[in-house]
DNA sequence: AATTAATCTCTTTTT
DNA sequence: GAGATTAATT
């Protein structure tokens, strides 16, 4: 497909910075890809040129699809195509020094630093963590030190919890690790100290792409702001209509502030939308209508005036579910699709429930987003905190983890007694067993486990960094713990196997990464934490997709269920009481701009809360989405759940003829 | 009083 | 279906 007029405009453009407004489904990853192309083209190294995205699995798409444009060209593969997250490990790795950093530094996932915060805070309430680790990373965003936070503290609860964040800091520093927040905010901090550094990262990185702009954070931009330069050598593409992660310090403000920063910024919108059909466009354009606007956008699609928006009202939460599946089943026989094309869309992960319980009941395949991930799972978790500590051994929640999994004898009690060494002469844990001094706190039967066990990870490191192959070292580090029979002796056969096949899975991943990028193991281990193994899962199955909406945003599907459209859920309760209106209704937005063909929104009268029954309102975005592109089934019999179907009786005589429901 | 069983309530999530 | 809170049971 060739580009239109605004697209190629945007790929041409090279004078100044640049922001291209790329409204839902206009090609903006088209663009992104295309001038990427133009710039090597045009003389620029790849090695210079550099596309930055918000997950691993954009990043990834945005690599196979240069690769597809450029078949065979090793010159690909120069190019820096990351999340800000990774770009973030690759400068903290070269310039770890500057910053009182080994280069061999861990990072902390949202867990570990939870742990590390409860035991800081010495409380037992989640919630209170919680809020702690939510305060500490808004800060971190917003680029303010411990120092400057406890300053700024105007009543004392805000001025503990600036302390918590200091010492929280001095924790990390002390385990020779970073949190997610440290890989933006360090380089930052990096770059605006060090203008030798800044120097060498602007001579290497000339030209940014920045995919989902509006998705930024402020440190975020401020790293942006420094590695690009006065001159503003980016192409920044986001569209403010999508802006729905505000609740995570993303700041669409951003897009403006673009404009105060370079006054030579160049605006590019585009408007035409390749994916969705005139009615439901028009429903997406009458809806945002409502939220005052940064920048004026009209979307416009040449694909037809498509079917209406279906608006149906349900009698409850069953029912809805009932209705939709029953509508998913009989529309794909009768119009011949695939699972694949529906897909049915929510605001709170718990409102899946229902619906997976009906498609299993029509064995019907589906496929959930979200989940916890790969590396939540504590099999891996439990691999990589030996890995981190290899690569590592001062990081204490990984000494920890190790230590006690398989158990070997090292109990609360030794732990305890080595961390009070250990903070004592601020040391970390694993130097700590080596100390002489530790023997009088010790027993005998409690010190010679300990030893043993550092000298194994000694061992390891070393054969590591002689650049064994990671396949023989993690195999040898397998069998050397028997991480299988610790599984095995642990858990019920059924859900040992499948977390010995995941480790398995995931050692084979590791080994099979390490030779593509050769890469040490230890080198591997530096970004573990940033990725995800979903990676590899390109479920080609052919399902039926659950998602929250925000997990969406990005994808698209020819028919779209948004489910559950009420008062107290989309808009949020919390969020209409915080006043955050606009991004429900952007949510919304995002949610009607996935479909292609056909958009189906339904709404319950009722919901079970406990015991009683709660009536419900439909949700005001339903009114917004305009008269025009509507047809409500609001007036039938809100019994009827078979919505254009003759009758649900016939539909599940239909549903009932072998072959047709597979599972 | 402490432990277990029943009960209820769920923002959104990546790195 | 988890995780927290409350009720029930010992």
């Amino acid at each position: 497909m060739s580009l239109n007029p605004r697209q190629i405009e945007a790929v041409r453009y090279l004078d100044g910075p640049l922001l291209v407004l790329a409204g839902a489904g206009s090609g903006k990853t088209r663009v992104i890809t295309h001038k990427i192309a133009h710039l090597v083209g045009r003389g620029c190294a790849p090695k210079h040129v550099a596309a930055i995205t918000f997950t691993n699995k954009a990043a990834r798409e945005m690599q196979e699809r240069i690769g597809a444009m450029a078949p065979g060209n090793r010159a690909v593969r120069e190019l820096t195509i990351s999340t800000f997250h990774a770009l973030g490990v690759r400068i903290l790795r070269g310039e770890a020094a500057a910053l009182g950093l080994k280069p061999r530094f861990s990072i902390l996932d949202a867990d570990d630093a939870f742990a590390i915060l409860a035991q800081l805070i010495g409380s037992v309430d989640k919630q209170t963590i919680r809020r702690a680790q939510w305060q500490i990373s808004s800060w971190k965003n917003a680029l303010l030190s411990p120092e400057e936070a406890e300053k700024q503290a105007t009543d004392e609860q805000h001025a503990t919890l600036a302390r918590a964040y200091r010492q929280y800091d001095l924790t990390l520093r002390a385990y020779q690790a970073v949190d997610f927040d440290d890989l933006i905010g360090l380089p930052v901090q990096l770059f605006s100290e060090h203008a030798d550094a800044l120097g060498r990262w602007r001579d290497r990185l000339r030209y940014f792409l920045i995919d989902e702009y509006q998705d930024t954070n402020g440190a975020q931009y401020r790293l942006l702001r420094l590695l690009c330069g006065e001159a503003g050598r980016f192409t920044a593409v986001g569209d403010d209509d999508q802006a729905i992660y505000a609740w995570r310090g993303a700041n669409v403000e951003n897009l403006n502030t673009l404009q105060t920063d370079y006054p030579q910024l160049k605006v590019i919108k585009l408007e035409q939308n390749y994916r969705s059909t005139g009615r439901i466009l028009q429903a997406a354009n009458t809806l945002i209508a409502n939220n005052p606007k940064l920048f004026e956008k009209r979307l416009w699609s040449e694909l037809g005036a498509g079917e209406p928006v279906q608006v149906t009202a349900m009698k409850d939460e069953e029912h809805e579910a009932e209705s939709v599946v029953m509508r998913i089943a009989a529309h794909r026989i009768q119009h011949r699709t695939a699972y694949a094309d529906y897909a049915i869309l929510y605001r709170g992960n718990h409102q899946a429930r229902v619906f997976e319980q009906y498609l299993r009941n029509q064995r019907i395949p589906y496929r959930l987003s979200g989940g916890q991930s790969f590396f939540e799972r504590a099999e891996i978790k439990d691999l990589t905190a030996y890995l981190r500590l290899v690569a590592n051994v001062d990081d204490d929640p990984a000494f920890i983890r190790a230590v006690t999994t398989p158990r070997r004898g090292i109990g609360p009690q030794t732990l305890e007694a080595l961390g009070a060494y250990a903070g004592e002469r601020h040391m970390s844990m694993f130097a700590a067993v080596y100390e002489l001094g530790l023997a009088s706190r010790l027993k005998p039967q409690q010190l010679g486990p300990l030893r043993t066990f550092c000298d194994f990870i000694n061992r390891i490191g070393h054969r590591a960094e002689q650049g064994e192959p990671a396949r023989d070292v993690l195999d040898d580090l397998l069998s050397a713990i028997d991480y299988r029979s610790h599984l095995f002796d642990s858990l019920d056969t059924r859900d040992a196997e499948t977390r010995w096949d995941n480790v398995q899975k995931f050692t084979a991943w590791l080994a099979d990464k390490a030779e593509a990028d050769e890469k040490t193991l230890l080198e591997l281990t530096q970004t573990v934490a940033l990725m995800n193994l979903l990676e590899g899962r390109n479920d080609e199955s052919d399902a039926v997709s659950l998602s929250t909406i925000h997990a969406a945003k990005g994808l698209e599907f020819p028919y779209v269920f948004l489910v559950g459209v009420e008062e107290d859920i989309l808009p949020h309760r919390e969020s209409v009481e915080a006043g955050k209106i606009d991004e429900e209704r952007r949510l919304m937005y995002v949610a009607v701009t996935r479909a292609q063909k056909q958009l189906f929104v339904s709404h319950c009268l009722k919901r079970r809360r406990g015991k009683e029954w709660q009536t419900c309102e439909p949700s005001r975005f339903i009114a917004e989405l305009g008269e025009e592109a509507i047809r409500s089934g609001a007036k039938r019999d809100p019994d009827d759940r078979s919505d254009g179907i003759a009758s649900l009786a016939a539909l599940k005589a239909m549903l009932a003829k072998p072959g047709n429901a597979t599972g």
